[in-house]
DNA sequence: GCTTAGTCGATCGTATACAATTTCACCAAA
DNA sequence: TTTGGTGAAATTGTATACGATCGACTAAGC
């Protein structure tokens, strides 16, 4: 729920932060379909700033991999490959098991019962209807990976973890098949219950198996048009 | 050896990105000192740019960790925490694991081959004596662990350990102990010897030792002048 | 003498201006 | 109908301009 302040937006101290913050959202949202344009121009109009500022957000953007920057030709929303998205999936089967062991190393009984909360949100949203709940419960998943990452207490790799997961959502958005993929919402209370009971070694044996699942639900068959340029360009 | 070009540097292309690598390697290389001023107007002449493009250049480095920004201050090589430091090793021991695996899954007789002739490299610079051999040692540790993670194929998590490495080796340049952190060489041998054999379980331990021992020998007491500032400052 | 207010210089944040490049429409020729 | 070329319009790349903020120094007051 960022975006809260719409009706003053024009008074606000629209940073370079506020702009990457507000396009991201919007990608891993899928408010903004993969290889849509993102114009300087119109970006700046949209938020009443320079250029300057918005290259700045496009420019983070890039680096985080939401957006591919051409040069001389602009920025665009990211059309992951499906080798790409099979590096993301790969990066995040050989972190992610690290994350588990070291974030129970940390874990009270408070954050084992905020994972349950986030789970049965996770669960309630599964069960609505519509592509506002979609998003939600897209979104919800990747929040169930972030707030384990979270519970390391380490600052470098929850950036890395939330880079990934927005890498994902984006992926899922474009390979997902429809409903296929919520079925991981089991495997996350499985994982939460393997670690509670300290078995370590089957929870990371559960992560792999449902980072796996994630990338099995995809669809990643050649793809449609905007291929060709990448195909053929540098 | 990427600085080449030193004679015309006036007529190369001094792109954002040119300048953030130059910078990058400066600091990398210990040439530039932890908490050093960057000022947009001094690098911009440095190079005959802009301080658009210096600007850039400095907000890249500063998602890298590698330079602080603070707002209506400047910008300043970092000069990483204890804690900060801390974070970055446990990273460390919590991906280069599940590289190693992963790597051990695409390796080849020529892989080994690699690996072997950089640790000869990196044995005979252990020999020499001077800053620039220490240097340049120290840049080779790092690009032990590089090649891993190259090996692995997979372009995301190469980007991850390129920043994780860049950022460990401001830590040890800050924090290290003259001469004993050399002792990795040994260990890095280990590594390969374990991988070779099959022997994964022992790789990664071995691995994960030897981050250890990066790690213990640091002197990371409460450090000099600067970091007064970031006590009080906000 | 120490503290505090105020001014000045330097540096950053943002907008704008201009140059370079690409894109696209239009038209002519095969 | 398709292909190829030309020029204008749009868009990005870079530099510069100007207002805003911070830090240091000076000076006045306690």
């Amino acid at each position: 729920m960022k975006t809260a302040a719409l009706p003053t937006e024009d008074q606000i101290d629209v940073s370079t932060q506020y702009i990457r913050d507000c396009i991201r959202d919007a990608i891993v949202d899928r408010r903004l379909a993969p290889g849509t344009k993102l114009s300087e121009a119109d970006v700046g109009a949209l938020f009443n700033v320079s250029r300057t500022l918005v290259r700045g957000a496009l420019q983070a953007l890039s680096y985080e991999g939401l957006v591919n920057v051409e040069k001389n030709r602009g920025a665009f929303v990211a059309y992951p490959s499906p080798e790409e998205a099979r590096q993301i999936f790969a990066t995040r089967r050989m972190i992610e098991p690290g994350i588990l062991r070291e974030a129970a190393k940390h874990m009270g009984p408070s954050h084992f019962q905020h994972l349950r909360q986030l789970l049965m949100e996770e669960g309630r949203l599964m069960g609505e209807r519509g592509q506002t709940a979609r998003r939600a419960e897209i979104k919800a998943s990747g929040d169930f990976h972030l707030m384990l990452a979270s519970m390391t207490g380490n600052a470098v790799m929850q950036r890395f973890m939330h880079e990934l997961v927005a890498r994902s959502s984006l992926v899922i958005a474009l390979y997902g098949q429809s409903a296929i993929s919520s079925c991981g919402h089991q495997e996350h209370q499985d994982i939460v219950t393997a670690i509670e009971r300290g078995d370590l070694d089957r929870a990371c044996h559960l992560m792999i198996h449902h980072i796996d699942h994630i990338e099995a639900d995809l669809d990643m068959r050649e793809n449609k048009s905007s291929d060709l340029r990448e195909a053929f360009k540098l």
